[in-house]
DNA sequence: ATCGGTACCTGCACGC
DNA sequence: TGCGTGCAGGTACCGA
């Protein structure tokens, strides 16, 4: 489940191909290419060394220099996506870069992942909003002023905010006492700041868990993360609320399953 | 223009 | 055991 704190993990977990030289890449599977026939994005790629490997919100950009031009690779793990390095290609291994020393497989059941190379630096990262790290509270808080939809839509919404996703939206709004349905401009008081404070604390401590290990999700390394023990709300549904013992309850806002306490977080 | 709903996939847990 | 249902970190696209 790769939000911001673990594509970080992985993308940190990935510091050692800096250096390296793709000798070849195999793509088995269509779906996850964007913008590209396999053999051209293959050919594309051999030959060129790996520069650095950088994280921007969810995606991880890998610049790459050739003999006469530079050029990026851009990945996005979706919600099941994996990069491993080393170990053999399985079932749902879409992607395998065979390297100067090692490989990189690119596995992921869903599918929902994606791999993209271009020329130029990707016009899907220059569409991102700021990284929830870095942005300004001033910067935040009038964003937040702008719009009309719920904030956990808003979160959600990665023109907004870069990286944060449905676990750490919940987690972000328990810890400012905020219900997932307010309407992000009509926040009042010390909300905009608790709301600012909160996400960026949950996503720090989950960054220095090595992030939330879910499912099977795990580092480029098949290492896990543990900040799933520090839920407080997420998938916690019926469960007592660590502040006041009120059972956590699930609703839907914009489709997507969002947890709360009914007590904490009041409308 | 901005919003909410739907589609895209596979795998798993659950109830019958 | 098996089958149907609902659910799961994601984004992109469609219409209102």
């Amino acid at each position: 489940m790769p939000e911001l704190p673990e594509v970080e993990t992985v993308t940190r977990s990935l510091a050692t191909l800096v250096g390296r030289r793709i000798v070849s890449a195999e793509f088995r599977c269509l779906r996850i290419l964007r913008g590209g026939d396999p053999d051209r994005m293959a050919a594309c790629l051999a030959g060129r060394q790996i520069m650095g490997v950088k994280r921007y919100g969810k995606f991880i950009l890998a610049a790459l220099v050739g003999p006469e031009s530079v050029g990026f690779l851009l990945m996005h793990l979706g919600m099941t996506g994996k990069l491993l390095l080393g170990g053999g290609a399985g079932k749902h291994t879409h992607a395998i870069f065979t390297l100067d020393r090692g490989v990189l497989l690119f596995d992921d059941p869903r599918q929902f992942g994606s791999i993209e190379f271009s020329e130029d630096f990707p016009a899907r990262i220059a569409k991102l909003g700021p990284e929830p790290l870095e942005i300004p509270f001033d910067a935040f808080a009038s964003e937040l002023k702008r719009h009309k939809t719920r904030v956990k839509a808003l979160l959600l919404d990665q023109r907004f905010v870069r990286g944060v996703g449905n676990i750490y939206a919940d987690e972000a709004l328990f810890r400012a006492g905020i219900h997932p349905m307010a309407i992000a401009c009509r926040l009042r008081g010390e909300r905009p700041r608790r709301l600012y404070e909160s996400m960026r604390a949950v996503l720090t401590e989950a960054i220095a868990a090595g992030g939330s290990s879910i499912s099977d999700y795990v580092d480029a390394q098949g290492r896990k993360g543990f900040f799933q023990f520090s839920h407080r709300v997420y998938q916690r549904t019926g469960e007592p609320c660590v502040n006041c013992g009120t059972a956590i309850r699930r609703v839907l806002v914009t489709q997507r399953s969002s947890h709360f306490c009914p007590q904490c977080q009041r409308r």
